[in-house]
DNA sequence: ATGAAAGCGCTAACAT
DNA sequence: ATGTTAGCGCTTTCAT
C-alpha cells in the first residue's frame, strides 16, 4: 500500500542564511553566529534582535558549513548489532535519549553477525560520516582485528582492541548479577546449577557464564556442562530439550529471558514442571517476563542509566580531552523473585531406569 | 565499571584532503574528487594512481564539506518512538539496513510518547541536523500540528499532517491482518471476537481495530466493547482480566503479542483454560510467541520488506523528484496459527462458581 | 561588545 | 579525459 500525498511544485526558494539574518537585525553575520553559539559579549537586545529576526525570516543554522569550519559534528556514531532483542534494543534507545540530552545526534549503523566487514566496517562507514565519538553497543569478539579510530570510543561491556584516543568502558557488571541470579538457586537448596550461555562471540554472554561459575565455584561445585544458544528463544527451546531430558538438572540460569522461556517451553514438553521439577531463571527481565506461564525470575539491568552514564563519559571526553575521566555511576542490580523458581523436589528414592548420582 | 584504557598524547595529526592525495597522485584535485564520486571520463590508470594515493594516506572524504558544496548530506532522518518494542524496533533495523544499501546514513531521534513538542519537535531537530529525507516510523495522531517540511517524507501506516515536497506512505495493510486474524477466530466457529485494541493515537492500532470491526461486519455480526491497552503485557494482563471474568468470552484478538501474553497471563489466573475456554490471537509475531505457553497464534508482517519497499520509496522521491513514483510492493502475510487457538467450549448451562484447574 | 577577513574541504560550472 | 575557478555557509582569528 502505498500513496503519494503531495508534491508542492518547485518550490525551490532558497533557505535563509546567517548573512540574511544579520542584514534584517542589523548587526555583522559573525554577531548571528554568537548568538547561535550562545558565545559570550553580545548585549541582550543586539542578541533579541538576531532571535527576531532569525524567526522571522525561518532561518536554521546549516550544520555541514558548521560542521567544515569547525572541525567538529557534534554527533556519535553508534555500533549495534541489527537485533530486535530486547536489551541492545533499550541500550539504543537509552544512548539517544542521552546523546540528545547533552546536545550530540545518533549516527547508527548495524553489523550484522558474520558480517565480513564486521564492527570495523561499520566504524569506518561512521568515521566516514565524520562522528565526534563512537559506540561500541554489543562488543563482539571478533578476532585480533585492532582499528585505529581518532575519536574517543565508547565500549558497553568489555574493551575490544582499539587504538583510539581514550576509550571508555561503562555497564552494569553482567558477573555479579549472573553471579546473584545463580546464588539465588544454590540459596533455595538446588545442589548444583546448570548454564544456558549465549553466544561466547559476545563478551557480555562471557561475563554472564562467568558469573555463573564464580557463584558455584564460592561454594565449592564444580560447574556443569554448559550448553550454548544464540539468544533467541528458538535456541533456548532447542537447547533447553537436552537439559530436560536430563532428570539430574533441577535449576538453570539462562543467559537471557528469552532462551529461558524457550527452555521452560521444553520443559514443559517433557513433563517437567516448573518450578516444581525444575527451576529457570532469566536475565535482562523483559516486558513478557512477568506475564509467561510461569511468571519468570529474573535479573534487571536499567538500560537507561547505563546508557547514560557511559554517554556522559564519552562526552566528558570529547569535549575535555585533557580532563582525567570521572569516575562512574554505581548502578543499581536487581534481582526479581517471581514464580519460576523454587526449592528442588523432595529426593525420591532410585527409581527403575532412573540413574541416582548421590552428589 | 569503568576503565580508561589509553588516550594516545596530542597525535593531532591533520588529516590527509583531496588535493594531498592529488599531489601525490600527480592529478587535479577534481579528479580525485571524480574518483571518489564515481563520475564518468576517469581513466583505468588515473583512477587506480589515485586510488593508490588516497589509500596510501589514509585519506578519506570529509563529509561535511562535501554536504556543503552540494547541499545534500546523503542521510535520512527517522522519528521513532523510543520503544523497545519488537514491531518498532525490527523496522528500525530494517530501515538502517535498507538505507544502507542505498548509501544512505541513519539518524535517528526518538520522541517519547507524551512529549511536548512530539513529531514536530523531532522532525525539527532533524531538519537541523540536515537530512535529505525523513522517515515517520510509528505515526501516531498528535492533533493538527501540521508541519512544513522542506524534504520527501516517508510514513508507514497512515499520512500525518504534513506539508512536503512529497509524503509517501507504505507498509503493510494492518487492517487485512486484523482481519485475517479475526476470521480465523470466527471460521473456527466462535460467535463473536473481542478485541484488546493497542493505544487509538496510534494510527496502527487504529487500522488493527478496524481490521477486527471489518470481519466482523462481513458476517453481520456487531462488534463487542473495545477495551485499550498500551501494547505492554501488563496492559494486556490488566485490561484482560475483565475480559476473564466474562464467560460470554470465547476468543479474543489482541493487537500485539505481548498484549496476547498478558491476556493469557489474566486468564490462566482467572481459571479459564487458552485455547479449551478462550482462543486468544495476537499480532507481531514476536519470537517467544512460539514459546510462550501456548504457543501462539498470530499474524506476521516482514518488518524487512516493509522496510525496504518503503526506503526505496523514498529515495526514488529525493533523488528523482520528478519521476512520479513507482508503485509499491505486494508484500506478503502470514497468518500463523499454534496451540493458543480452538473451536469454542461446547455450550454449557451456565454453571457458576465452578473452579478450573489452571491449565 | 562588535566587525572584517580568511579559510574549512569539497562540488559545480565551465574551461580545455 | 582532465584542469580551473568559484563558491557552499559557517567558525576562526584578529581588529576595533
Amino acid at each position: 500500500m502505498t500513496r503519494q500525498i503531495g508534491r508542492s511544485g518547485g518550490s525551490a526558494l532558497p533557505l535563509p542564511r546567517s548573512v540574511d539574518v544579520a542584514r534584517l537585525a542589523g548587526v555583522s553575520q559573525k554577531t548571528v553566529s554568537r548568538v547561535f553559539n550562545d558565545e559570550p559579549y553580545v548585549s541582550a537586545d543586539v542578541r533579541q534582535r538576531v532571535l527576531d529576526a532569525a524567526e522571522q525570516l525561518g532561518y536554521r543554522l546549516n550544520n555541514a558549513a558548521r560542521a567544515l569550519a569547525s572541525g567538529r559534528t557534534r554527533s556519535i556514531g553508534v555500533v549495534s548489532l541489527g537485533t530486535a532483542l530486547y536489551g541492545p534494543a533499550s541500550l539504543l534507545m537509552g544512548i539517544e535519549r542521552a546523546a540528545r540530552n547533552t546536545g550530540y545526534a545518533i549516527r547508527v549503523v548495524n553489523t550484522v553477525e558474520g558480517d565480513p566487514a564486521g564492527a570495523a566496517g561499520a566504524v569506518d562507514s561512521l568515521l566516514d560520516q565524520g562522528v565526534d565519538g563512537i559506540v561500541i553497543s554489543e562488543p563482539i569478539d571478533e578476532g585480533p582485528a585492532s582499528l585505529r579510530v581518532d575519536v574517543p570510543v565508547l565500549v558497553f561491556g568489555a574493551p575490544p582492541a582499539f587504538v583510539a584516543p581514550t576509550v571508555v568502558t561503562a555497564g552494569i557488571d553482567s558477573r555479579l548479577m549472573a553471579r546473584m541470579a545463580t546464588e539465588h538457586l544454590l540459596d533455595l537448596g538446588h545442589t548444583t546449577v546448570h548454564h544456558i550461555a549465549g553466544p561466547q562471540r559476545w563478551y557480555d554472554a562471557r561475563d554472564r557464564m562467568e558469573g555463573w561459575r564464580a557463584a558455584l565455584a564460592a561454594r565449592g561445585l564444580d560447574a556443569p556442562p554448559v550448553v550454548e544458544g544464540d539468544w533467541s528463544a528458538a535456541s533456548g527451546y532447542t537447547v533447553g530439550r537436552e537439559l530436560a531430558s536430563d532428570n539430574n538438572v533441577t535449576a538453570v540460569f539462562a543467559a537471557n529471558d528469552d532462551m529461558a522461556i524457550g527452555l521452560v517451553r521444553a520443559l514443559v514438553e517433557a513433563g517437567r514442571r516448573v518450578p516444581d521439577d525444575v527451576s529457570v531463571v532469566g536475565f535482562d527481565d523483559i516486558p513478557v517476563a512477568a506475564y509467561v506461564n510461569p511468571p519468570l525470575t529474573t535479573v534487571r539491568q536499567l538500560f537507561d542509566a547505563v546508557a547514560e552514564d557511559g554517554l556522559n563519559l564519552l562526552v566528558h571526553a570529547i569535549e575535555k580531552p585533557q580532563d582525567p575521566l570521572p569516575p562512574a555511576a554505581d548502578l543499581p542490580v536487581d534481582l526479581i523473585i517471581r514464580a519460576s523458581t523454587a526449592p528442588p523436589p523432595p529426593r525420591t528414592t532410585p527409581a527403575r531406569g532412573r540413574r541416582q548420582p548421590l552428589a
